[in-house]
Parts: C-alpha cells; sequence; structure tokens
DNA sequence: ATGTTGTGTTTACAGATGTAAACAAGGAGG
DNA sequence: CCTCCTTGTTTACATCTGTAAACACAACAT
C-alpha cells in the first residue's frame, strides 16, 4: 500500500473522478472530458494531470508520444479517508451525530430511511 | 446570514474548535490554548487569527489594549456545510450510502446501531 | 529613566493551488 | 521542403497556507 492521508482539493477530485469513471484517459481525453465538466483550459488539465502524476495520486504510461493517464487509488479507499476525516473532524467519530445532523436540517427521503434500516437489520444479523 | 461555502482548513478548523468551546478567547488565551493543543508558536496562532478575522470566519473586539476573539460561525452551520459537501462529491448525496461505507470498513458500535434505529424510528413517526 | 514583559503588528518565506500562456517537437498535408 | 495541428513541456503568476521571526509600544518593576 502507498502512502495515505490523501486529502485532494476539489480540482483534484474532479479530475479523479474522470479517470475513475473511465479507468484512464489520455492527455487529449482528460483535456476534453474537463473542459467539458468545468470549462478548464487545455493547460490547466494538464497541470493537474502532471502535478497528480508528480504526487502519486495517478500513474501515466507513453505510447507513441501520446500519454495516457489512470488513477493509482481506488475511490473508495479515497472517499473512506475523507469521510473518516470529517467524521472524527466534526462529529467526534460518531455515524449517528452525522446522520442526526444531517436530518435535522433536510428531511430524509423515505427510500433512504429504508435503505438504512435494512443496513442496520443486515449488521444485527450477523 | 453572511456568506456560505465556507472551507475550512485543518488549522482553522482547531481554532475555531476552541473558540466555539469557550466562546471567545483573547490573543493571550487563544495562543495558549493552540499551543497546548497543536504545539503552535504564539505567532502562528495570531497569524492565523488575523486572517481568519480578515475573512470574516471570526469577529474580535478591542478592550484596553486586548483583543478578544469570537466565532461569526456556527458549529452545526459549517459542520453541515462540510457534511453536505462531502456527500454530494463522494456519496451522490446518499446519506445511507454514506453510512454504508463505513459499516462495511469497521463494525460500528452496538450503541452507535441502537441510536440509529431509535433516530430512524424518531423521523417514521413524524 | 530604563530595561523587562505582555500584547499586538509587519514582514518573511516556502510549498500548494488555480489558471494558464508560451514554447517545442513530431507528423500530416500540400 | 515548409507549415499547421496535435501532444507534451516549461514557465508564470497571484493567492492561500503553514509557520514563524522581527518589530513596536505601553505598563511594570527597579
Amino acid at each position: 500500500m502507498h502512502d495515505q492521508d490523501h486529502h485532494l482539493s476539489a480540482a483534484q477530485w474532479s479530475v479523479m473522478e474522470s479517470l475513475w469513471e473511465s479507468g484512464s484517459l489520455t492527455g487529449r481525453e482528460a483535456t476534453e472530458a474537463m473542459k467539458k465538466k468545468t470549462g478548464w483550459n487545455r493547460s490547466t488539465t494538464l497541470t493537474l494531470l502532471r502535478r497528480m502524476e508528480e504526487k502519486e495520486l495517478i500513474g501515466c504510461a507513453t505510447k507513441d508520444g501520446v500519454k495516457t493517464y489512470f488513477p493509482l487509488l481506488r475511490r473508495e479507499e479515497v472517499a473512506l479517508q475523507e469521510t473518516e476525516s470529517l467524521l472524527e473532524r466534526v462529529y467526534d467519530g460518531s455515524i449517528s451525530l452525522l446522520v442526526s445532523a444531517m436530518t435535522h436540517k433536510r428531511a430524509l427521503p423515505q427510500k433512504e430511511i429504508d435503505q438504512l434500516y435494512a443496513l442496520l437489520d443486515g449488521l444485527e444479523g450477523k
């Protein structure tokens, strides 16, 4: 395993999302995708890719002068890290506190409620 | 109300936490608290406070040459923002997805499970 | 009156981030 | 051959962050 504690900025998330979605993207594809998604200039995307490669968030292979980038982190991995970080920082590690806070703000759709019940039942069963 | 979308850095959270805990702190108290909590140098804390005041995360009043700082944001407000941001970004807005992800990683203590059930029951009742 | 102390203000400086323009080099067309 | 497109590389530059050292000034102690 490599370094943990990868806090991704919003911009980096955008890039990662695109890479996760397609598995890998050539520089060309990436700049196009980002252009469409966020309006970034080609250079902006390429800079982001370079920096992210430097810090080993993504990898890259060159073939016939064309680079192909791919994620080096799994989405779940990063998601978990970010989630745990927030959970600790804000909710003292308590998921129920988090859920409570959210439900106080905006109503949870019935579907979500059902899913949570199912989830909890599954846990008990184990 | 003022601007939303206040993404606090870890350092800023530390400061805010201290202010939320005590309601307000003089420069002296703040530097001491931060010194103890994070080991920061006096200057570091004062710089943080100044910058945070500039961007109106905190306010400050001077009396007899002594400054007293206090939060301008409520903790719940910021907590909610950060949580919703993560939820959208990572879990497509679905709380149950988030909870699911977390429970897949580490077991939820029984206490948490109970609390979640209670929470859900409360929602149904409403 | 003068040096020490407590408090606040200015200045500093490296690294990360957002955002790109400029530059370079290999192929495709003419 | 010479030029234009495509793809990659370098350089740029303002802002934000983390982390302080230096400086300034008033009150206190001697």
